[in-house]
DNA sequence: GTCTATAGCCCGATAGAC
DNA sequence: GTCTATCGGGCTATAGAC
């Protein structure tokens, strides 16, 4: 049923990628509703059922947008913050290189978005199969803060690179919905941010802050933090757990 | 094109929440994508066009049900605060008598959510045609302010209706995702953020967190209050701007 | 303006042959 | 792995009744 993310031959890896550029194309000059998957098939030259072959649902290929976005983007980024120290530029600096990798699909992020939210779908990034595509943004963020020049409250340290993380998620959802020019506000956002982001940080260390800070840390804990073992709220996510808890989930998702 | 909101015939009405409650005991009883027009046409013995007569699409019943279960939880909301003056307290209650209703439809709630999160959709919390429901949740938040015992910072007194409904939803989202069973976890979040917004409301007046406070008002009066002035309940939406430079928003929209 | 009935389009998804 | 054929369901269209 789940095919492993990687089958070997070459052959079916171009096949794969084939059909997902194609889609990609599509989706940048009509829009998600706009492109069928006869015409993904057709302008691939594969039929319909081979595309389905590779990716499940015409959501997948999302995914599989999202997992190539977060890979580029990376490497992007890691070049960007070479020879930067200062926190909230780290930060920035981020968030500026994915606004410019994602900027051609702003139109089609909308929908991209609505699956995304969806927290049965494979495409939350809260889910199982996001998994990778959410651990490499996650290091990343580790590498932002590991080459800055602050020193951050310990007590919080651990915790630094998922709230960056969700940092960047809730520009991505400001980004979604701002229609300004070249994603203006979406960028100035980022900038101001990043800023307060690196201020929080550094007031972390005051006293009157100090119960807040403990407070915080513990809702974190407690609430967010899904991956000691099972529960994310989300969902079970091992292949080896078979079926947990709940086993009510009714008939809506695929 | 637009019919608004009411037309006044009783008849009509009746229709109409026939139609609606009929949808959402499917929706409870098989899921979303598990009912069909069709079924839900047929057990509310209407047909199919009339369905359609009175709801744009399927998802509008998703926006029907979001306004009824606002004027609802407003209700019993307001039942539950009386004499109630702490703020953490408030805000608790809020969010509970939210829960409680909510429930019966959490399994269908992705699936409502993720309409949602689609900027481009007339769910979306920001959209012009939400904005009823919007600002019945806000002015309950203005509520739930006003009958509290505690002083808080003048700076950010306008803000408040609006971060608090922003709490709101961010719950919301949490409980979206929750999985454990009477969604105790999403209860217990509540909990505990009321006490923290309440705490971080107090903080707001010691001098290290001075400048931070401006920079967060500043924020949101620059990027979250998207309302200049023109909003009459019944006013024209002013959604999609003119598009000069990138005339290429495609045909996603509906 | 409210409503029925039905035929049909479109497109995501699937079955099953090769 | 790849195809073609087909299904299911959201949605539309039409034509008419009250």
């Amino acid at each position: 049923m789940r095919e492993s993310a990687r089958t070997r031959t070459p052959k079916s890896e171009h096949t794969r990628a084939l059909i997902l550029e194609t889609a990609l194309g599509l989706f940048r000059e009509h829009g998600y509703d706009g492109t069928t998957m006869r015409a993904i098939a057709q302008a691939a030259g594969v039929s319909v059922g081979n595309a389905y072959y590779y990716f499940e649902s015409k959501e997948h290929l999302i995914q599989g947008f999202y997992g190539r976005m977060t890979e580029e983007h990376r490497a992007v980024a890691i070049e960007a913050l070479r020879g930067v120290d200062d926190l909230a530029e780290r930060i920035r600096i981020v968030l500026g290189t994915w606004l410019d990798i994602a900027e051609p699909y702003h139109a089609f992020a909308g929908k991209f978005f609505r699956v995304a939210a969806d927290p049965g779908s494979p495409l939350s990034p809260f889910s199982a199969e996001s998994k990778q595509s959410r651990e490499t943004a996650i290091e990343m963020h580790r590498l932002v803060l590991a080459g800055s020049n602050l020193r951050y409250d310990t007590e919080i340290e651990r915790l630094m690179p998922e709230l960056l993380w969700m940092h960047h998620l809730a520009i991505v959802f400001y980004w979604v919905h701002d229609q300004s020019p070249r994603a203006e506000k979406s960028r100035r956002l980022a900038g101001r941010t990043s800023v307060a982001v690196a201020r929080i940080v550094r007031i972390c260390k005051y006293k009157v802050v100090r119960p807040l800070v403990r407070e915080a840390d513990s809702l974190l804990r407690e609430f967010l933090i899904t991956e000691p073992d099972q529960g994310s709220p989300t969902a079970p996510e091992r292949d080896q757990e078979p079926e947990p808890t709940s086993p009510e989930r009714p008939p809506d998702q695929r």
